[in-house]
DNA sequence: TGGGAGGATTGAAACGCTTCACATGACGAT
DNA sequence: ATCGTCATGTGAAGCGTTTCAATCCTCCCA
């Protein structure tokens, strides 16, 4: 059985299609008891509008695109939630990826919501993404860069200061006495990373005395910390950092299980330990973790609101929204 | 400047428009040479296909709506990803939305569906969608349960045995020793909590001289577990049950942090505990958590699988796939 | 009584695509 | 030379909306 349509709806209320279309979007230009009539037609039939039609006729979708960096990580969840009621309560949705770090699978999903016509796009790029926004904007897209600030300020972003993120773990580790220190992350091509190692370069710079290991991995996994904390507890001691620093959670979480449950080395007494994100995790890990936290929800709220605002007016002045991380000290390192 | 359509394309290339969706849609029935001078001047315009208007005219969108239960549990974040993989292999894309446990949400993401008229609907219920999924399959919306059975069999479903994981689980703290168990749930009206329930009571049943309380909860997050947690802890040791089995791995860490960390509890000692899902934090957690863990990737893929088949036959019989789960013991009950 | 004003409704065009019956032409078989 | 076949390409219809100029009433005022 096929689906009723304005038409259906229209013959059984007696009027016309146009008629139909008003009360489903200006209720308040027709006459109240033909909007009821109406009404009960829709019902009767349970008609359901066919957004596609809509779409095809007004230009673009009811719909925004949103890729992350990682399906896995909560801070990223935790901004896909935030970003979906906030579109909601706008009358839009959000349809969202992950790219998991892979160039492919974000350039994937950009193809379908160019197909898709969607409102706007919010992007946690892994690639160089901004010359391929730039197209689409030209096109009436608009996009806005979440947790990542765009090279040449062309693009509105909403972030947070990774270096300042950095700084403060790392000067949280050094006042607690540490002076080896070794920074644990993922690919330097990620932005996030290489602003965090900075921030943790500025922060030994600053104090004379300190020093700093540089471990880069393929990924910001719980994995890759396993592999990377196994590597630690194989060195002879002289050789092993006294405080870590991972770029996130994940890797904090793992390099904690191969460095204190299967290398059996104290936390935080031979080696502290410091993460990034503050996930919903952090706090009942084996050894409960110092992180930096970053205010996911309201990331994810503000991207929307931008977004929104840049796709009623392109003309817009882009916008660089930075908010302050903060560090919650948890015992893995006092 | 608006994009380019098939039209400009065909003019571009001096072939009728229909010849364009040709090679689009079917590029063996064209001439090569006509299919390259097509190509580029697709390329040439930088042509995108207007997706809505190709699922107004076929009828059908090329994408499935997925709606589960919770975002912030990993249980769920790993079965999307494995049904988005899944389903990009067969050239469809998912629309995923979590109902948060909430029943207003749930609807609303039916109702999106529906609109896009997606080409099925995967969907891990709180509330009793089987009217509802029965009117859209009379539209030709397919849907399969995940996670849950169908009281009526009247859908496919793949599901895990929500009653063998929590007799596993509970049998296991019985033979470790302990008699008095609580089980710590959400709201009974999900049947995964009432299914563990189930498999609980008739593990104390099978085993004379161990009893159960039951704790009724709001939702299945770490806040409740806290919540619940703190309760325990309250209680003269003398009312304390030995050990904990909680409908989730969110409850049970939640359990920990206040048992564990804020009421200075030994687990297991005073108090064993076991969680459900296996989430990958659960062998991180203050104590490693014992969890009854579910094969979450395969259940996205299967569930794909069985909705694209009924999607192209809408006649095939509901099939009811249900995977064993599977005890992994780890220090929080032994 | 004629004429506006203005509210309510109508009807048709257009959005960009797929599909399908049909046209065209080349070529081999008869 | 005629016909059928096959490969290729064409053109128009139609999918379900929204939008907008045009029409139709009704009521009020001069």
């Amino acid at each position: 059985m096929a689906s009723a349509s304005v038409k259906d709806v229209a013959a059984l209320a007696r009027v016309s299609i146009g008629t139909v279309s008003n009360v489903l979007n200006r209720p308040e230009i027709v006459a109240p008891e033909t909007v009821e009539r109406v009404t009960l037609a829709m019902q009767k039939l349970s008609y359901v509008r066919n957004e596609a039609a809509r779409q095809l006729r007004v230009g673009h979708s009811r719909a925004l695109g949103l890729v992350t960096l990682s399906g896995s990580n909560p801070f990223f969840t935790e901004l896909t939630t935030a970003a979906e009621d906030c579109a909601a309560a706008a009358g839009y949705s959000v349809i969202a990826g992950n790219s998991n770090e892979r160039k492919d699978r974000e350039a994937g999903y950009l193809n379908l919501f160019e197909e898709l016509r969607v409102r706007g796009v919010l992007i946690s790029p892994v690639g160089n993404v901004v010359p391929r926004l730039r197209r689409m904007r030209e096109r009436g897209i608009p996009g806005v860069l979440v947790d990542r600030v765009s090279s040449d300020l062309s693009f509105s972003s909403v972030s947070v200061d990774d270096v300042a993120g950095g700084e403060l773990a790392v000067t949280h580790l050094i006042e607690s006495g540490r002076s080896r220190i070794a920074f644990v992350g993922g690919p330097t091509g990620i932005r996030q990373v290489s602003d965090r190692l900075k921030g943790a370069q500025q922060a030994i710079a600053a104090h004379p005395g300190a020093g700093l290991e540089v471990i880069t991995l393929d990924g910001l996994s719980v994995q890759e910390g396993i592999r990377a904390g196994t590597e630690f507890v194989e060195r002879p001691r002289s050789h092993r950092p006294d405080a870590i620093f991972a770029a996130n959670d994940l890797l904090a979480i793992g390099l904690l299980q191969a460095i204190f449950m299967q290398g059996h080395l104290a936390i935080p007494q031979e080696i502290a330990l410091v993460g990034y994100d503050d996930i919903l995790f952090a706090g009942a890990s084996v050894v409960p973790l110092t992180s930096v936290r970053q205010p996911s929800g309201l990331i994810g709220e503000t991207a929307v609101t931008i977004l929104l605002e840049e796709a009623e007016d392109a003309d817009l002045e882009p916008r660089q929204v930075v908010y302050q991380p903060e560090l919650v000290i948890r015992a893995s390192s006092s």
